[in-house]
DNA sequence: AGCACGCCGACT
DNA sequence: GTCGGCGTGCTC
């Protein structure tokens, strides 16, 4: 090493790349010359990669080894003089490749936003110096002369203009005969705003200067004007240095100034315009420094969550809801902020969105940043860059801000911790944010806080085993008292034919004098849609995805029968599409019925609904929330999406319409599930002076976990529910990995899954595989869903050497040509 | 994952 | 005879 530094600067550099695509391992390029002083670990590249495409990727190692066995390309081009991605994230980027089985380009994929990636579109030109149009075609020669006449065409455009799908052959022809040149745009697709300015010549900037100036503009009254309006802004005679930041055109425009007139000035070389790059955030003031009131037992949680951090890495704060826990986290944020530290705060999507966020806004102003889903890539990149630059010390956001380029944590919150929504579903990686935050966290040597009134089975016991400290919180904040939960046996009331639409006539009575005494009231079911499906009373036709093993939901106000697996649609009249019978019968209630029902047992009251439906619109879900803040709305009926982190005043009465489906389910997590959401949703109700009411309607009063629901009782439905886990082998006990095997044909998925079962079983033996199973819903887009369970004892099983197993028995399979056609994917812990 | 190359059926 | 179908194999 020291003997090679003195000629490093003669030997050609390389460097070893992580790109956006799935394949497990680095690319090395060639660093050109001019470039080679300016590469480093966390700088973009542009690079070709195959033969046509042109992709953004992250420089992972610089070094000085050619590789063997091929030649390296050359980069592009080099992006950043400054790196965008922090060595800590490279690190974290091949954690979670590796421990969600996953290839790190995939992680790099999710964690930049796309506007930190370039894409590349391959256009074509005429060629200028072609000059044998006699080998053409005369299809070629009006395409030519067509192309002629633009700059130049993507192959879309080709395809348009020859009305034709695949346009490659004729492309590939033309560039054989040299009549047209093919070459790549790359498209920067961050956009920075930008605000125009005027302001005058630096020659103007006396007060003198400017006095003969007016003079000299005495013969035109418009353009003297116009610098008596600019003075009115900037009052030069006395403050000279204000020039140089200018007035925004538009505040001149508004006081009506012309552009014919600026022109004129600008042309005299009088003013100037300047440009600025400013951000997409609204600078709003806080004051980081406010002290914030706390409750006896809330300055108690906040110091023993400080003194627990002593020696461990994560706390879990388990507190009831409505106890006040967002003070106790501002109280803690102001702490860490004022120690110089990073601190990042995650929140599940929907309260994101809401109430939290313009709290914590008061606070912290502007130097917090959020980061969501529904923010544009622009602002994405605003948000990275401003972590990056310490713009942002304080980060509130979704699962993905975990991706951010922090390099000094010092806390991460992870509030409601329990919800499932922190696990990435879809593409990979599959990863949990809670989970990822603990890793970063030990990385960085950052503390951990997980918030949440009913903690997830795995973090409590975690905590129980001392491996995280626990702090609980059992009192509600203010003078506000925990609800009364009462459960409503339907059975007995169906028997006694005493039901309404459904709704018992307690829940009824209980609505209506809300009604009279001007309280808010929440009805909560989990399933949106008018109801789960179609039944035909003559021919008994039921209405179905014909892609999916799903009945298809039935959505009055939209007249449609949707899928909610692949999204398929098709209108109905509600008329049987085999026998015609108008004679339909909608079975089973969705959101949409009851807000109907409702409509129709009480018409004075005013009803709203909140459910994905509803609130697909940018704005719709904070419209819905403020008309029910401000009291217009009595009666809010919703999805789960009314049960995370929303706070109002004024609802005394939360009614569960059928608590069943929930405690039913056919899954291990269930019960978990179910209490935690029946949990929730009952602390919406009574958070302040008004003492509140949860109903619950059900056909199983006697259920285990109604019964810990109604008697507030967390700790009892975790020991009873961690019996049950104990003896079936399920989380915390075991780690599961979930592998689904995917085919057109059903019976070779089922093959290919039996197989991997089988092979998984040699060496894990039986009772560690499970499976292979149908899944809960055995055929999603045509394509047919087995499922086989590894559950794998955190204590007994090296988890790494049975990864790098399973990966080489996924290889085997899918290179055997039989099941060639088989998708296998891969879920670590999945929820 | 893309995307090119390559080898077989239905059409100007 | 060509066009264009999609199987398979590679990407520094």
């Amino acid at each position: 090493m020291r003997q090679e530094l003195g000629d490093s600067m003669e030997q050609t550099v390389f460097v070893d790349v992580v790109l956006p695509v799935p394949i497990p391992q680095l690319f090395t390029y060639r660093v050109p010359r001019e470039l080679s002083e300016y590469v480093q670990v966390g700088s973009r590249v542009v690079v070709e990669f195959g033969k046509s495409r042109v992709l953004t990727a992250i420089i992972a190692v610089v070094h000085h080894n050619p590789p063997p066995k091929y030649q390296a390309k050359y980069i592009l081009e080099l992006l950043d003089q400054i790196p965008v991605v922090t060595p800590s994230q490279l690190w974290l980027f091949s954690w979670v490749a590796e421990y969600y089985m996953c290839h790190i380009g995939e992680v790099m994929n999710i964690a930049l936003p796309a506007g930190l990636k370039i894409s590349s579109q391959s256009k074509i030109q005429y060629n200028p110096d072609f000059n044998n149009p006699e080998l053409l075609s005369s299809e070629e020669n009006t395409f030519l002369e067509f192309l002629l006449t633009q700059d130049s065409l993507t192959y879309d455009e080709v395809g348009r203009y020859l009305e034709k799908k695949d346009v490659n052959k004729v492309i590939k022809d033309l560039v054989a005969k040299h009549a047209i040149i093919v070459f790549e745009e790359l498209k920067y697709k961050y956009k920075p705003k930008i605000l125009k300015k005027i302001r005058l010549k630096r020659v103007y900037e006396g007060s003198e200067e400017v006095l003969q100036l007016i003079d000299s503009l005495e013969k035109s009254t418009k353009q003297q004007e116009l610098i008596l309006e600019y003075l009115s802004h900037i009052p030069i005679q006395d403050l000279p240095e204000k020039n140089k930041a200018g007035v925004e055109k538009t505040k001149l425009r508004e006081a009506g100034v012309s552009d014919s007139s600026l022109k004129t000035l600008k042309d005299k070389g009088i003013l100037e315009e300047i440009e600025v790059v400013i951000s997409r955030f609204e600078e709003s003031a806080g004051n980081p420094n406010k002290v914030i009131e706390l409750s006896d037992a809330q300055r108690e949680a906040s110091n023993s969550i400080m003194e627990k951090f002593q020696e461990k890495q994560v706390v879990l704060f388990h507190g009831i809801t409505g106890s006040g826990k967002t003070e106790i986290y501002i109280d803690l944020i102001q702490q860490v902020l004022a120690s110089g530290s990073q601190v990042l705060f995650l929140l599940p999507e929907i309260a994101l969105t809401t109430q939290i966020v313009t709290r914590l806004k008061r606070v912290f102003g502007s130097s917090m940043a959020v980061y969501h889903s529904k923010f544009s890539d622009n602002e994405r990149v605003e948000v990275w860059r401003g972590v990056l630059d310490g713009t942002y010390q304080f980060v509130v956001g979704v699962r993905s801000s975990i991706f951010l380029p922090f390099d000094n944590l010092g806390l991460i919150i992870v509030d409601e911790e329990h919800e499932s929504s922190y696990k990435q579903f879809d593409p990979a990686p599959r990863y949990h944010a809670r989970d990822v935050a603990i890793m970063l966290a030990i990385k960085q040597h950052a503390k951990v806080l997980l918030g949440s009134a009913t903690p997830s089975i795995e973090s409590f016991f975690q905590a129980k085993a001392n491996k995280y400290g626990l702090v609980s919180l059992n009192v509600r904040f203010g003078n506000a008292q925990l609800p009364e939960i009462r459960l409503i046996d339907v059975k007995k009331d169906r028997k006694e034919k005493t039901l309404v639409k459904d709704f018992s006539q307690l829940l009824l009575n209980e609505i209506s004098s809300n009604l009279q005494n001007k309280e808010q009231t929440i009805i909560f079911q989990n399933r949106r849609g008018y109801a789960p499906y179609l039944n035909c009373q003559e021919c008994n036709w039921i209405g179905q995805c014909d892609q999916c093993a799903v009945t298809l939901t039935y959505h009055m106000q939209s007249q449609q029968l949707i899928c909610h697996y692949c999204g398929h649609r098709e209108s109905t009249r509600k008329t049987c599409p085999d026998c015609g019978s108008t004679n339909v019968k909608s079975v089973g209630v969705g959101t949409e019925k009851i807000e109907d029902d409702l409509h129709e047992i009480f018409p004075e009251a005013v009803i709203s609904r909140m459910d994905l439906d509803t609130t697909r619109a940018k704005n719709a879900l904070q419209n819905i929330i403020g008309d029910f803040e401000s009291g217009e709305v009595d009666i809010l009926v919703g999805t789960q999406m009314i049960s995370k982190g929303l706070d109002f005043d004024r609802v005394s009465l939360v009614g569960i319409y059928n608590a069943d489906k929930m405690i039913h389910f056919p899954d291990f997590r269930a019960a978990e599930r179910a209490f935690q959401l029946i949990t929730q949703v009952s602390g919406r109700a009574g958070r302040r002076e008004i003492p509140g009411k949860v109903l619950i309607q059900t056909g199983s009063p006697q259920n285990r976990i109604l019964q810990f629901v109604i008697n507030n009782d967390y700790v009892g439905f975790y020991e009873s529910e961690l019996i049950e886990r104990e003896g079936y082998s399920y989380p915390p006990f075991t780690r599961i990995i979930e592998i689904t095997v995917k085919d057109v044909d059903q019976t070779l998925a089922h093959q290919a899954a039996n197989k991997l079962a089988e092979a998984l079983s040699i060496r894990l033996g039986r009772e560690r595989v499970k499976g292979p199973e149908k899944a809960l819903v055995e055929r999603i887009r045509n394509k047919f869903l087995f499922e086989v369970w590894l559950k794998l004892e955190k204590d007994k099983m090296n988890i790494q050497a049975t990864k790098e197993y399973l990966k080489k028995e996924i290889v085997n399979l899918v290179t055997d040509k039989k099941f060639k056609s088989v998708q296998v994917i891969v879920n670590v812990d999945a929820v």
